[in-house]
DNA sequence: GTGAAAGCGCTAACAC
DNA sequence: GTGTTAGCGCTTTCAC
């Protein structure tokens, strides 16, 4: 049916092998030999057929990406990081969707297993530290924004931790004391640990802050609604909220205004991730940014350096965030 | 290196021959053997190595997508719709972003040249209608989202002059008759269509509207935000805006309320896509919403019944719009 | 019900 | 500088 390597070393009246080494420029090949293969080639529209190339070869040039969610606008840009860096490599990067569902995660490892691609990064996964070892055992992945805790992999992230801590060090900065916080109720790495950094924070400097003012979810946008109603329904309002996502950030901003708060000036909120929308919100919203275009070349480097059997690579990278205060937290 | 369908041969001592076989389901194979070459594949962690097998079948099982950017909210969704379809059918989707770059665009699409996937589908492709009808000549493709104009080739889509048509209408049912738009410079086909049914509908209503009510720019933001000034600026100034995105849509309304416009009361907006963002802005954002899911559904399941051989369907199917009436457009 | 063997398209020794 | 050929891992006829 469609033209192979065979097809264009007849009509081009040379061997198979002298066009496979025009197409790989391996080799000496006579200028001649060279000429008349790429003309036949551009004739006959020849593509060379990777699936016999890379059964051959071991290998397929490309690297899957594992995207828990469609929602999280942060992980396009990783994934653009990944693909600069992947191209200077000739890597392509391929993705896929897991739905945060360990089924279909499992299914996509799949290209994994059966060699489609050479290795594959989770940006967030739902498997456990030993799953995710086992995985790394046979194969060669990385994790990307979200680690698994107790996981020996290759790990790119910013430190959640400090993140949370730099995010309560800014509401306390700005005057605030009575601060709460949205978080997950899920035992979340990243979210855990920017709730760790937001206590310490708050510990540090002496502030102690009741339950009611802890509100424990999903990531999902009623939850920073809920969150908000619950604040606002006590006789101690608290002045400042952080938010473990800016997505519920957004919630709680929203859902104040609804209530008749003044967002920036009665209440400061503070997200995390800084998404794209933090600054074409209104009001403008405070955050923390992720260097996501950094995070994504990052670990497409270590882990192709991985592949390309130079390392074996099992660190843990941990990247500078950024503080941006915008109108959420007063001007 | 890895284990194969020969050792698992040898272990299990049956020939390749079986392990195919059960492999694959296929034929008649005595419960002895099936036992033996099933346990054998799980005691060596085999898992079969699909460059040989599509390899020898011709197929990959799966199709990619290349999304032009990683902006765009409604993307992921249309994707989890093509996901969902094709799973039923034992095939994979892959994707990948261009950021609208011609280069890029075709680079990915190697992957359909060299017989790494089975056909792929285009959000939106910077190919002209020349390039996609040679190329659906050769191969399996889809247009979604967008079409090209003049392409002869299967394209899933909202009907997007109905769209602007039905934009406009909203606006004049409302009591507009100061009506602006904003739009792009460059002549995409879904946006040039959105602006055709919009002055449409104006003409049917008698309206008129002066040649700075409309603002031509780009996707960005920072047009939405550009065009707002150059309308409010204006002595007669519009009642009523009808942006061709929701990000427009959304720079606008930002922009008019810093200027101190209150929105869905002195100014109208309605924006074209009904992203997420629409539903948790302040204010909620009045858009024309498209069905995404289903969409991806469709092109997913159209273009799989053509790899198969079943049709070679080269039909333009159009979705049914919905118009979403929110706070920008006053309750 | 099962095995032997051809061959999918390609690359890379090896020989000349 | 070039051709011949083995073989990557798999499926599938064709015998038996």
């Amino acid at each position: 049916m469609s033209v192979t390597i065979k097809d264009v070393a007849k009509a081009a009246g040379v061997s198979v092998a002298t066009v496979s080494r025009v197409l790989n420029g391996s080799a000496n090949v006579s200028d001649a030999a060279t000429k008349a293969v790429n003309e036949t080639i551009k004739e006959l529209h020849y593509s060379p057929n990777f699936l016999g190339r890379n059964l051959r070869k071991c290998v397929t040039n490309s690297i899957l990406v594992i995207q828990p969610s469609s929602e999280h606008s942060l992980y396009p840009k990783i994934i653009a990081g990944m693909q600069e860096e992947a191209a200077l490599e000739g890597y392509d990067i391929i993705s896929s969707i897991s739905n945060e569902t360990r089924e279909i995660e499992n299914r996509q490892l799949n290209m994994l297993y059966n060699r489609t691609v050479d290795g594959a990064v989770l940006l967030g996964t739902m498997f456990d530290a030993e799953t995710v070892n086992a995985l790394a055992e046979n194969y060669h992945i990385a994790l990307c924004c979200e680690g698994v805790e107790g996981a020996d992999v290759l790990t790119v992230a910013v430190d959640d931790e400090l993140g949370g801590y730099d995010a309560a060090k800014a509401l306390i900065g700005l005057g605030h004391e009575k601060i709460a916080i949205i978080s997950l109720k899920d035992n979340i790495v990243s979210s855990s640990r920017r709730e760790k950094g937001f206590f310490k924070a708050l510990k540090e400097c002496g502030i102690d802050i009741p339950e009611n003012y802890v509100y424990r979810g999903t990531y999902e946008y009623q939850n920073g609604c809920d969150a908000v109603k619950q604040f606002l329904s006590l006789k101690d309002k608290p002045t400042a909220i952080f938010a473990i996502s800016d997505i519920l950030a957004a919630a709680a901003i929203k859902q104040a205004s609804e209530m008749g708060v003044e967002i920036g000036k009665e209440l400061a909120v503070i997200g995390f991730d800084d998404i794209t929308w933090c600054e074409k919100f209104i009001p403008t919203i405070s955050s923390i940014s992720q260097p996501c275009y950094e995070m994504g070349r990052l670990v497409a480097r270590k882990l192709l350096s991985n592949i390309k059997g130079e390392t074996k690579d099992k660190g843990y990278y941990k990247m500078a965030h950024k503080v941006m205060l915008r109108e959420s937290t007063g001007k």
